[in-house]
DNA sequence: GCCGGGCTTGACCGATCGGTCGGTGAAAAC
DNA sequence: GTTTTCACCGACCGATCGGTCAAGCCCGGC
């Protein structure tokens, strides 16, 4: 069929799944993240499909599974996806490939991404909630040490190194929530934007004279 | 009762409303929180405050009510709380004032902070959902204007107005999936510090010379 | 022709959903 | 002392939930 490479979009890694499988990711994909999990009822996927509630229970035992294979498959890959496209370089030009890779993969995996990371993020399965927090911590450490190196490279600032790794990934993490993919730009090319923005700040090449509120921020200019 | 305040807790602007009232919006938006809207029945909240189902029906004519006192009446109020604790002065101080003061909304009203921005992020109910984003858009064009103040004070780069207000927000929007009260720093501490990093940047006082992977981002720092 | 097996279905189940109803008991109003 | 008011409850409703099951359909191998 050759549709199998649309209905393949939004499901990452399920190489193996038939094409009503892979239908049903996608749909189920979609539902959950515009819906919830709670708000997505199994005959809401079988509708969407054009399937009968029962072959959603042919081809998966339950709802759990389906939403594991929609958010557990698809997280799984991010680390293994943004760590391929990191190249050689300076530390600060790995950090930029880490958000445009992370933006390419929200871009492509989208209704998975959402679900993922907004319809679950209160998994009712702890263990299943558990290994998801591993792999995102595993994803988030990566980071950490791309920031690391470029700190030992003097690249940037002695900066608290996981905060840091959060206001990255708040950039990221959150474009869901505004992206619009009709509009201009392209997840990679707002990625690449918030880049510029932290790894070179806002604030303009003269130095104004800011009168010190906070006088515990002086002299930050001047570290390293 | 000496606990109103308490109950009071996590939600705004209710002055008007009994004990009993409060303490069904307090759980209510707890429970939303962890749960979702969906996920959350009227069972659980009955259970939870120690009182009958129909007394919720007595008190309030349905759950969308509940959902609108938690979502809608504390989102309501983020605007004129953070408006009224922007000093005057610099506008570079202003956007930090703004981004402290958002930090303060989201630690006194913390589960309606949740439940608003994530288990309803998708409303059923459509006018309620635009009026909603209205006043999200009230809220972040205010942002908005300041920054367009520190460009015109060259405070700060002519960066792109939109996208830094999304990259402001992110940072303070993301927070509550990683912030644990019971750890070091508070949430206007957190934002002091995400303020501190996107106005001056992470990178090092020194240039070092990169590699330009990107002929774009070239004389970035002339630029004002 | 027919037969075996995977894809697919509609009818159905107990549980739970949001919501309703009639009523209780105590305090306030008269 | 009677009536009105109001916070509150247990029982119940139709609808929908996730999930089951026996039976049909379709198609390649014999």
């Amino acid at each position: 069929m050759t549709e199998l490479s649309t209905m393949k979009d939004g499901v990452a890694n399920q190489a193996e799944a038939s094409d009503r499988v892979l239908q049903i990711l996608a749909e189920a994909g979609r539902l959950f993240a515009s819906k919830g999990f709670e708000g997505t009822s199994m005959r809401d996927i079988a509708l969407a499909c054009g399937i009968s509630k029962s072959l959603l229970y042919h081809h998966f035992s339950n709802k759990d599974e389906i939403y594991a294979r929609v958010a557990v498959g698809s997280t799984l890959e991010l680390y293994l996806f943004v760590r391929d496209r990191i190249p050689d370089g300076p530390p600060s030009q790995k950090i930029r490939a880490f958000m445009v890779a992370t933006a390419e993969y929200f871009r492509r995996y989208r209704w998975a991404w959402i679900a993922s990371t907004t319809a679950f993020w209160n998994d009712p399965d702890r263990s299943r909630h558990k290994e998801r927090l591993t792999r995102r911590d595993r994803f988030e450490n990566f980071l950490r040490g791309l920031i690391q190196e470029a700190i030992d490279a003097g690249e940037i600032r002695k900066v608290d190194v996981p905060m840091t790794g959060r206001l990255i990934l708040s950039s990221l993490n959150w474009m869901h929530r505004w992206y619009n993919p009709n509009k201009s730009a392209t997840p990679e090319q707002i990625a690449e934007i918030f880049f510029d923005m932290i790894f070179n700040g806002l604030r303009s090449g003269e130095l104004v004279a800011l009168p010190s509120a906070e006088p515990s921020r002086t002299g930050r200019r001047k570290s390293r």
